[in-house]
DNA sequence: ACCGCACCCTGAGCGC
DNA sequence: TGCGCTCAGGGTGCGG
């Protein structure tokens, strides 16, 4: 579940192995539901341009190309953006991986889950964008062309404050959670990071946005920057499919408060963690710590 | 304007 | 062994 720590862990991987190259060839699956540009477009606008800077917006990642035109790319659910030679089993299906033995560290081969593939005039490694389930996105805007997703974000969550949240809550009768999820409000919190954020802000996900106080938003905007910086200097979430652009897995799995916890004592007071669906999305959180 | 829900997609895990 | 069901949640868009 890319979030915004594993979206800017991929940036700040990516970029040195993409500014500054010449994209030679561009390879792309069939038109689909991903592509929000038609792959045949996609690859003329591409071939023979470089990408002149990386950005972060939220969720997206926007590569600005040297004719002042933008990729944009999200990595949705199960998206993965790494270089060739990266070596993972996260980058096989079940079926391969059962083939190979418990150590194995199998080069990845391009399937027919890779949606896009980038080939440098200055040769190896190319770049892979892969997506088993198809939610992530790849789109092209031309010089000066908006984007509405880009544009509907909110502030991000590194800068958010509490006044911003407290103005977004009032008047709300949605979940504390959902709103924190509304990239419109605060862009870059996901389910994962949202939950832990919470349990840090001793907020339960249920709250009605606008029964949380001032202090309270300052609390869980404090806790959200908190979590998020801590799960890039860990290289974000492994927990599915999320790897690192050299193939390597991310570590902040291992320091989760609440996410997937449910039965689990809290780490603060051992209460078992309970599991609620809020907005069609599990949420977790400590009854007791949490009010 | 806001809120809840259906939907896009595929694979893993489960029960029968 | 294999089928069919449910679940996972990024985002969009619809109806009330």
């Amino acid at each position: 579940m890319p979030e915004l720590p594993e979206v800017e862990v991929t940036r700040r991987a990516v970029a040195p192995r993409l500014v500054g190259r010449r994209i030679a060839h561009v390879r792309t699956t069939a038109p689909s539901y991903f592509f929000l540009t038609p792959p045949a477009r996609l690859k003329k606008a591409l071939t023979g341009r470089s990408v002149v800077r990386l950005d972060r917006h939220g969720k997206y990642l926007v590569a600005l190309l040297d004719d002042d035109t933008r990729l944009l790319l999200h990595l949705g659910m199960t998206g993965q953006l790494f270089a060739a030679g990266a070596r993972s089993v996260r980058l096989l299906s079940a079926e391969r991986r059962s083939t190979l033995g418990p150590d194995a560290q199998p080069a990845f081969r391009p399937d027919a889950h890779t949606h896009l593939t980038l080939e440098f005039a200055d040769g190896p490694p190319a770049l892979y964008f892969r997506d088993i389930r198809k939610f992530g996105k790849c789109a092209w805007l031309r010089r000066g062309e908006t984007d509405a997703r880009l544009d509907k974000l909110g502030v991000d969550a590194l800068v958010a404050t509490g006044a911003e949240l407290h103005a977004a809550a009032l008047r709300r009768s949605t979940p504390i959670k959902s709103l924190l999820l509304e990239q419109s409000v605060i862009a870059g919190i996901g389910n994962i990071y949202a939950d832990e954020a919470l349990f840090f802000a001793k907020i339960r996900p249920t709250r009605v946005a606008r029964r949380v106080t001032r202090v309270e938003c300052a609390a869980i905007v404090r806790a959200a920057r908190r979590v998020l910086e801590r799960a890039i200097v860990r290289g974000g979430s492994s927990i599915d499919d999320f790897v690192r652009p050299d193939g390597s897995d991310g570590q902040y799995q291992t320091e989760r408060k609440v996410y997937a916890r449910e039965g689990e004592p809290c780490s603060r007071c051992k209460t078992p963690i309970e599991r609620v669906v809020i907005g069609q999305r599990s949420a977790h959180y400590c009854p007791s710590c949490q009010r």
